[in-house]
DNA sequence: AGCTCCGTGTCAGGTTTGTGTCAGCTTGGG
DNA sequence: CCCAAGCTGACACAAACCTGACACGGAGCT
């Protein structure tokens, strides 16, 4: 999963940054709202962490255009303390959650796949294709009876794909989602990982197909 | 759509204004700050593309200061290779995207599409004529009931045929939209892309059918 | 600290295949 | 009947892709 925060405080963000990441995602962090609108534009993100207090204005009007302009990516609010009056007026302008700092990190997690875990549609958040099933939560793989190992680079590949069956992602848009800004792999990193999942779903019904200058796609044999 | 194009070199210029200007849209051109800073003043654009390397400045303190006057119309930057570096700060300035030279045109043109769509909330777009149906994202082309496996070049030649069905295409514009400035391809390779075409399609409900003198059009047959 | 293990990304080389050109052929209009 | 326009099989080249090997570094253990 791609996260973006927007936060002020170096240190809880810091903090928070380390701890997604330890999660296996990827996390951008914007220190106020004009550096959060340049990474919104160009990326996508599955969640976004928006603090409302920032140095060049209000989260809650990034909140507010954010949803005018018709964005659906979920959004926690974080707020202190001392803001709780209006934290539900937050709700109203759009936001799937809030969370009051100073939070535990394991609450914070939960908050952020429960709010996944509603957006994808209710109820589980396991997704199946032919006779493969993937558990984000779980970091598993399972192909057919057999459960497969995948590592964390591995695992974010694979949810990249199953979470759009069948649609084609180039290198470079891969490169874009699996790596933050200041890590520059190379396309043939995809390539190497590729080939490694394949490997892995040697025997299932399911397959990784190149599409020849255009990308990969995940699709059924 | 009205577009300014900020860019010094003639021959790159001109063909993305031709491009452009082939779908529908209006351009301006500039051919440095100056003058790009004279049709702002007086005109509305939807989107603007501008070169970094200009005769009379660096394109990026025009967008900084294009920012800095809170003008919130949507900006490409057209950057060359050795300038990668710093692609995201230019997105810091304030860029909505960026586009490395040499780029294709249809790559531009999306971009261009996906800018504005972003402007302005979005949808899916799956294209449909008789019994073939095409999907710009999982990259596929099905006739009937079977899919057909089209390259990257028989992909984008056709998605140009099926986004305007009926519709006479020359064949000097579809090697322009076909292929990036810096490519000359020759006519008859799109004769033999029609060809190739042709052949994925037999047993359509749908051909391409040669205009003697004119070019070529998708018609049901 | 020192050590090992494992995940990760790069590289080099080998292989595949998409692509555009060419040459010779067919077609159609005048 | 002739010429221009269009068609197409074959081909050569380069880009795209694959993969085994390797080096690096962090995590965990002693």
């Amino acid at each position: 999963m791609r996260y973006l925060l927007v936060e002020d405080n170096d240190q809880l963000a810091n903090a928070v940054v380390d701890r997604l990441t330890l999660d296996g995602h990827v996390v951008d962090r914007a220190g106020d709202l004009g550096t959060a609108e340049d990474f919104i534009a160009t990326t996508e993100y599955d969640l976004i962490l928006l603090d409302i207090m920032l140095p060049d204005g209000d989260g809650r009007h990034f909140l507010q255009s954010h949803r005018a302009a018709q964005r659906d990516t979920p959004v926690i609010v974080l707020t202190a303390r001392s803001e709780v009056s209006d934290r539900v007026g937050v709700l109203d302008l759009g936001a799937d959650d809030y969370i009051v700092k100073p939070f535990d990190f394991s609450e914070l997690e939960a908050r952020c796949r429960a709010v996944l875990r509603r957006r994808s549609g209710g109820a589980s958040n396991v997704h199946r294709y032919s006779d493969v099933v993937f558990d984000p939560l779980a970091c598993t793989l399972t192909v057919g009876a057999r459960e497969i190992h995948l590592r964390n680079r591995e695992l974010r590949l694979f949810e990249i794909f199953i979470c759009a069956p069948d649609q084609v992602f180039s290198k470079s848009k891969l490169v874009d989602r699996l790596f933050s800004y200041d890590v520059d792999a190379s396309e043939n990193a995809i390539e190497v990982y590729v080939g490694r999942l394949r490997k892995h779903l040697e025997g299932a019904a399911v397959q990784i197909v190149t599409v020849r200058g255009l990308g990969y796609r995940l699709s059924q044999s």
